[in-house]
DNA sequence: GCGTTGTCAACTGTCGACAGTTGGCAGTTT
DNA sequence: AAACTGCCAACTGTCGACAGTTGACAACGC
């Protein structure tokens, strides 16, 4: 038997709320009424509220006193305020993964490389479903579960951000050369070039994604 | 008219509780009881609940399914584990610090560290307000909103665990040369060494929290 | 005596209802 | 016509009460 992960209302309601929020099923800039959702999820306001809290201080919804939660709608100046916090965690997280990972880590780390280079090859774009696993399996290398844990949360607001999935060839080519390049440094145990490289494809994601939304 | 900072009753059950919690009122370990602490705070419980939740976001309550929040207790691991990530936000506010600061920033660090010498030319020992307040203008001066924030979260768990406010004086004398040290190289801005002292700074803060937790 | 099972009180999870506030609209005034 | 004022509907903030679960204690069997 599979013991549900989340029993109370509150933590379903959390898992459908996010999913919605991250999908764009709740479209940026609108406004979450209580009564109408909690109708729709089947449960009464009170773990709906809950829930609402909760999204809004993983930062996937903004609370304005008397007048409900919104969505909030994505601003370049945040992009670049968000990719400060997340370069800072993982820079870390590259510096620790290269003094702590264990084989089994390297093998998975090249492992994912391997598959998008599978995946490029095939004609296909790089998905996004990817990049989200090297960093995961990075971060996991890097046996930090602080670390980890904001790093999910902060991804989940660039996600929020992403208004179009994004597939430049040219980003994604330079994006597997960053991600092959980390991953010689964390094998060579090598913490500064992990961090250094880090640092240069976030900044490059960033840019990327900076000129997306200004278009 | 000054506006109440908090007009809602769960916004300033959030104000009360985490005082009594941080203050160690509500001891480490201990449970909070739904009805027990809404009565006393004059609230019902829902407000208290979605106040519980909150603190619980920020780390300063672990929640237990059916058997209620618990006030967590110290355990050496997680001093350890804090201060990986307090250290990745900090050294990157520390070189943020070093290549955004104002003339102003810079003579509000100084200020806080000369009345950290003046108080302990006076024979006073060391108060952990005036390292809070150097970090705090420290990060100021990195303008970097959401690193700010992450580090406020993680300095109130670290308070959660001092069991004990330390006068080590000996501590207190190698961390006023960390903050001045730390100064120059913002004032050079010298972010490479700005991180690099910050660095060594929590690591040392780090040590002597957790030879303080294991007597 | 020790382990097991049944019972129970305490507490959390959830719900429906009431009160207070907000933004918008119609009516009025100049 | 523009601005102001008063009302109104919709929604959030709050409350008290009910239902389900948990841990502990007592009674029982071995």
């Amino acid at each position: 038997m599979t013991p549900p992960l989340h029993l109370s209302l509150a933590g379903q309601a959390v898992d459908v709320l996010r999913e919605q929020v991250l999908t764009g099923e709740i479209p940026p800039g609108s406004r979450v009424n209580e009564v109408e959702v909690a109708q729709k999820l089947g449960i009464s306001r009170g773990p709906l509220r809950e829930a609402i809290r909760h999204l809004a201080s993983e930062g996937l919804l903004t609370l304005v006193p008397h007048r409900g939660a919104f969505v909030p709608d994505a601003a370049p100046d945040e992009v670049k305020a968000l990719f400060e916090l997340r370069t800072a965690l993982e820079c870390a997280a590259a510096e620790l993964a290269a003094s702590r990972r264990t084989d089994l880590d390297l093998v998975r780390l090249q492992e994912v490389c391997a598959e998008s280079r599978r995946n490029y090859r095939a004609g296909q774009p790089f998905p996004y479903r990817l990049d989200l696993a090297f960093h995961r399996t990075m971060l996991d290398a890097a046996r930090s579960p602080h670390i980890a844990e904001q790093v999910r949360l902060v991804q989940q607001r660039v996600v929020l951000l992403r208004s179009a999935l994004e597939d430049d060839p040219s980003h994604t080519h330079a994006s597997m050369d960053d991600h092959d390049e980390l991953v010689m440094a964390v094998a060579d145990g090598d913490a500064a070039r992990a961090s250094t490289v880090m640092r240069r494809h976030l900044s490059r994601v960033c840019a990327q994604m900076m000129t997306s939304l200004n278009r």
